[in-house]
DNA sequence: AGCAGTGATGACACTCGGTGACCTCACTGT
DNA sequence: ACAGTGAGGTCACCGAGTGTCATCACTGCT
């Protein structure tokens, strides 16, 4: 008979998961979530830096986006590019479907984990502004465009997770990145943004 | 003869800001803040709600913005109000000069201090979009173009704390917000991002 | 079989951010 | 004079997060 039940981590993402959409984030404490996963808040610890990092952990989205963006045809423009890379972000959330958008509805409903939310995005806007230049694109523009892709990206998923199951964020990342474009065209977005 | 000196707000603020730049941020308790300005852990938490916004109090950032946006000339396009609003507040900065910098250097220095920076940045974006839609401007375009222009304002701010004496802030926030322009421009942006 | 690691967990004490409850006392107005 | 008022102090407390040491199933080696 071993020890302890295996997948401790699992555990205990579970556990919070259900603990913060019952009672709130900041009414939830380490202890329940570690009593609730048959654990010791120590051992909470161990396995995430912080209260909030539990729900951060899964999937590896940074790389996810830059492995796409990556293999993007090579004459694109920047900001191209990084919509290639959020449409595949999107895919992957719209495969995990409802899961994946309680996850972003808890952490909607909270600033503390919102706050969380927005420094992992800025991270995000880095790794994908240092592979913009990998593929040329010059300093300036590499940050924006992937500051500028982010923001589509937090305006579309904002859209999706009000309805999972008729909306694809994927489109929705696409349709936020057209916009974005109408807003900014020089020419454009003069009188064309009223009505 | 008065039994507290006045202004312990503003001791507060200063002491803060002294111990942060010289130990850092996390390596400053509140206790020696409140002791280096004659006062206690409890009358600290008085005047500010946590350890961090004690160096986001100063001055209506929101306001300033907001004003610029409502007397902006009104036929123009959201991005463009946008970027009158935020060259006002490149302006009130660039006024306050090296101090104004300093505070941004050790918000950036410390990733619990610029987390709090980002959502200071999103409930500013929200408060440009409600401006531009007092404007008229359409739901999509003004959470777009208020983010894009935090955006711009961001990576001005980057650059200006970078050399604060011969920089101005409205000069580079105006210069990002055109490069947004260039890079998300329909045509433009294609192959002219390269080199 | 015996035995020395190893590594995940528990136990415990501690620091520090943050809050609630109650006390103090110079100032203010009547 | 005297009852507020309000900025500040005192104290006790909770919860997040950490350092340190003990435990003990498992692994591999002899």
């Amino acid at each position: 008979m071993p020890r302890w039940q295996p997948d401790a981590r699992a555990r205990l993402e579970e556990a919070a998961l259900a603990l913060y959409s019952e009672r709130g984030f900041d009414q939830t404490t380490v202890e329940e979530i570690a009593a609730r996963a048959g654990l010791t808040k120590r051992t909470f610890f161990r396995h995430f830096v912080d209260k909030r990092e539990v729900l951060f952990g899964g999937g590896d989205i940074e790389g996810v986006v830059v492995r796409a963006i990556q293999s993007a045809p090579p004459a694109e423009g920047a900001l191209e590019s990084v919509s290639r890379g959020l449409e595949a972000l999107g895919a992957v959330l719209d495969e995990q479907g409802e899961p994946a958008a309680r996850r972003i509805r808890i952490v909607r409903a909270s600033p503390e984990l919102w706050e969380r939310q927005l420094i992992k995005f800025a991270s995000l806007a880095q790794a994908v502004a240092r592979a913009l230049r990998a593929r040329g694109v010059g300093d300036p523009a590499a940050i924006l465009a992937a500051e500028s892709g982010i923001t589509a990206l937090r305006v579309a998923s904002d859209r999706w997770i009000e309805d999972t199951k008729t909306q694809s964020l994927q489109r929705l990342v696409t349709e936020s990145i057209a916009e974005l474009r109408a807003i900014a065209s020089p020419r454009a977005g003069r009188a064309r943004t009223r009505r």
